[in-house]
RNA sequence: GCGAUCGUAGCUCAGUUGGUUAGAGCGCCGGUUUGUGGUACCGGAGGUCGGGGGUUCGAGACCCCUCGAUCGCCCCA
């Protein structure tokens, strides 16, 4: 044990039923992106550390302790990515993709974040991305979150009846947004002795997070405390009815949830999150970790990398946790399943399997271990289709275990 | 980063208050049986009991450290 070496602490080795179940999630991610015609890119792994500290901000959790960042021979700062945003806000940059604008965008691939390791929780894990980057437009929330309502629905996690919901709040423009900050440290310190540890530090960092606390101390003052609708303008209003009215007019059902924060600087107005119902099959599943989607508007992030004021909006979801929901798919069986129950046929049954496989059938060859068992084998394979090579009487025998249709089809393939 | 539980063959687990060569089922390999079939029986390989140190005449069992997993907190997808 000693000798061979472990997995990096909070990796994952995927095989089986979970990569199947890895696979899904990812396949139906593509087939819905190309329905709502959202265009794939692909993103270094890597970006220069300003990247990231700059975009989602420097006080952030994920900035000041959960990067993984290192010097490069070259001396310069980088960072494996902790998310996708600010890199593809800074391709979008570097690249003048503006002239796409307004452009949809999606991606998928690992990120990596050093975090203690938990159920649906890893250092390297992955994610499913899709932004609308310069379009100020409401229409651009509603359609990205009818995206992420049909692929919840897609993959079976989701359906008429619930089993996840949106929860969505909006945070209001940046000059709301401030005033709602301010007011907030205001009502909380004058009882911040009362606040639980973790809130009197949030209280100078991140007030907006004490509205999400779990702790009993916080949650009596989260009540009577000032709601971010006390100090929208009257854009910032308008703009998220424009947003629910045309999530009613999509069909995709949503609850107003007035202290769904989140946790990166750069969120605007619409910010949003998919969460298990309560005490649904998925909640159970997932544990703590209850974000399968989230995501929001960041119309202030461009300009923290320093380009134009460029309106954007976006989401991610965590794959891990979407598979964990989707269940396990089985490993589909093979088309055909060759056996060798002598071994002096073994070129034979090559050159038939070959020959099924260019005819597009899968198939798997079965020529090792005892020859006697090797049909048994086969049959607890469960293929379809079995066709054995053997001896009988001084010659070679090819028998088929398939219906009457399915083996004149194969004698016919093998000639 | 904090707290709690756990770590025995490839997998799922058993190992009595510390006491002789560490077990089972499944899986794997081989043999016999059956012979249009997922049968039955027999045999075999595989473990320095996560790693290191300590207590003891003696430790898989007790103590310490360490690594990892799980469950909360935190954070987030």
């Amino acid at each position: 044990m000693s000798k061979t070496p472990q997995a990096i602490r909070g990796t994952q080795d995927i095989f089986g039923p979970d990569a199947e179940a890895f696979a899904f999630v990812v396949e139906t991610f593509e087939r819905v992106r190309k329905l709502y015609r959202f265009r794939r890119v692909e993103m270094p792994v890597f970006e220069k550390t300003e990247v990231f500290s700059r975009a989602i901000g420097e006080t952030t959790d994920v900035v000041s302790k959960e990067m993984y960042s290192f010097e490069d021979r070259g001396g310069d700062s980088l960072t494996l990515r902790p998310e996708f945003t600010a890199g593809i806000a800074r391709a979008y940059l570097s690249n003048g993709w503006q002239q796409h604008a307004p452009l949809k965008v999606a991606t998928h691939g690992p990120l990596f974040r050093y975090e203690r390791p938990q159920k649906g929780r890893y250092r390297q894990f992955h994610q499913i991305d899709a932004e609308i980057i310069g379009a100020v437009e409401p229409q651009a929330d509603v359609e990205l979150l009818a995206m992420a309502d049909q692929l919840l629905k897609e993959l079976g996690i989701a359906n008429e009846r619930g089993g996840v919901t949106l929860h969505l709040n909006t945070l209001g423009d940046g000059d709301s947004r401030e005033a709602w900050r301010a007011a907030l440290v205001e009502h909380f310190r004058a009882v911040k002795h009362e606040l639980s540890e973790d809130s009197q530090e949030r209280l100078e960092k991140n007030p907006l997070r004490i509205l999400d606390s779990k702790d009993r101390r916080d949650q009596r003052f989260v009540a009577d405390a000032p709601k971010i609708d006390q100090f929208l303008s009257d854009d910032a209003r308008a703009f998220f009815d424009a947003v629910t009215s045309g999530l009613d007019a999509a069909g995709v059902k949503w609850t107003r949830a007035e202290s769904l924060v989140r946790g990166l600087d750069y969120y605007r107005h619409t910010a949003f999150e998919f969460i298990p119902d309560e005490g649904s099959e998925a909640a159970g599943k997932l544990g703590s970790q209850s974000t399968i989607l989230g995501g929001g508007r960041y119309d202030g992030l461009m300009e923290s990398l320093g380009g134009a004021p460029t309106p954007a909006v976006g989401w991610a979801a965590g794959i891990e946790r979407l598979a964990m929901l989707v269940g396990d798919r089985i490993e589909p069986n093979a088309d055909v399943i060759v056996v060798v129950e002598n071994d002096d046929l073994i070129d034979h049954a090559i050159a038939a399997i070959a020959k099924i496989r260019a005819g597009g059938h899968s198939a798997e060859l079965m020529a090792t271990g005892s020859p006697r068992k090797r049909f048994d084998k086969a049959v607890k394979a469960g293929a379809d289709k079995i066709v054995a090579f053997d001896m009988r009487d001084g010659t070679e025998h090819v028998r088929f275990k398939a219906d009457d249709k399915a083996t004149a089809s194969l004698e016919k393939l093998l000639g």
